[in-house]
DNA sequence: ATAAAATACATGTATATACACATAAATAAA
DNA sequence: TTTATTTATGTGTATATACATGTATTTTAT
């Protein structure tokens, strides 16, 4: 869908200000239907993101920080996130013995189940809806780190 | 500033897989310097794309239902973020003559103001921060049409 | 005309975001 | 060593998302 049908918005300042709105709707609408898969599986995209991070390292365990750090929406809340993985048993949570300030967290083997099963779902499904071929998407990723240039 | 840097991670199964990240990723980068800037004022974003959806069709009314079919993230609980807005006396709600089910919602002087202001600042932010030229953000605006053709 | 269905909005709940602040532990400075 | 600072995490609050449900009103179908 275009993003005019989609906002309803025919009039925009520039053609940056519509790539911005278009940024931020073809983000809702990724997530969306993400969220609509990962609900068969009792996780939220975030929930589903942190094991994913966890993943990553497995079987080695990781700090809340560095799980933190390497999240998409860098804002997110960590440890209750982590605090709801924990209640349905998908990651286990312990105090680092070197550094007792540290939480350290690992995956449990129904996370690794859990997580294999999601994510088998989540790609399959990612190909299926994002048809655009290898090139189309390097050109994309060239253009979004270009947006990005202005770091703050 | 590079995805791989940004969320710590070199390996993506696919350049496709990376520009699905590489989106999640810059809508949350753009959220959050707009929300900085929105705070100044007492806004949150979605607030502020509330007064902007209100602003275009000014002086007239719109229902919730209008205002919501027009929001970027179609999920999000529009009577609510009305709610605040009315606190603010930037909005004001009665109760359509016409049809008693609906809300219908218009920008006070204060709410005018406001978003006059805000508009400013934000558009100001963006020609700053957002650098790519018309070419790029229309070829950016291509691509992200082109993820979105799988329409569910 | 009356009952059933659809519509518009409000409300409730669980989770998440965004951010301030609290607490405990480790590190640095005096 | 004792204090001060920094670091890692947890907690609290306001707002938002996502979605289910409730309620009043309008539309439609009988």
């Amino acid at each position: 869908m275009k993003l005019e049908q989609a906002i309803q918005s025919t009039k925009f300042k520039s053609e940056v200000q519509k790539a911005v709105l278009n940024i931020l709707y073809s983000a809702w609408w990724l997530k969306t239907i993400m969220s609509k898969e990962l609900k068969e599986y009792g996780l939220t995209h975030e929930q589903y993101n942190v094991l994913r991070i966890l993943k990553g390292k497995y079987p080695e365990q990781m700090c809340v920080r560095d799980i933190a750090c390497r999240m998409i929406e860098k804002s997110s809340n960590v440890p209750r996130i982590i605090d709801r993985l924990e209640l349905k048993k998908l990651v286990k949570r312990t105090t680092s013995a070197i550094d007792k300030r540290e939480t350290v967290v690992t995956l449990t083997q129904g996370g690794i189940t859990m997580l294999e099963a999601s994510t088998t779902i989540i790609n399959r499904l990612m190909e299926d809806i994002v048809t655009i071929d290898q090139k189309d998407a390097q050109q994309l990723n060239l253009l979004l780190e270009k947006v990005r240039v202005g770091e703050l």
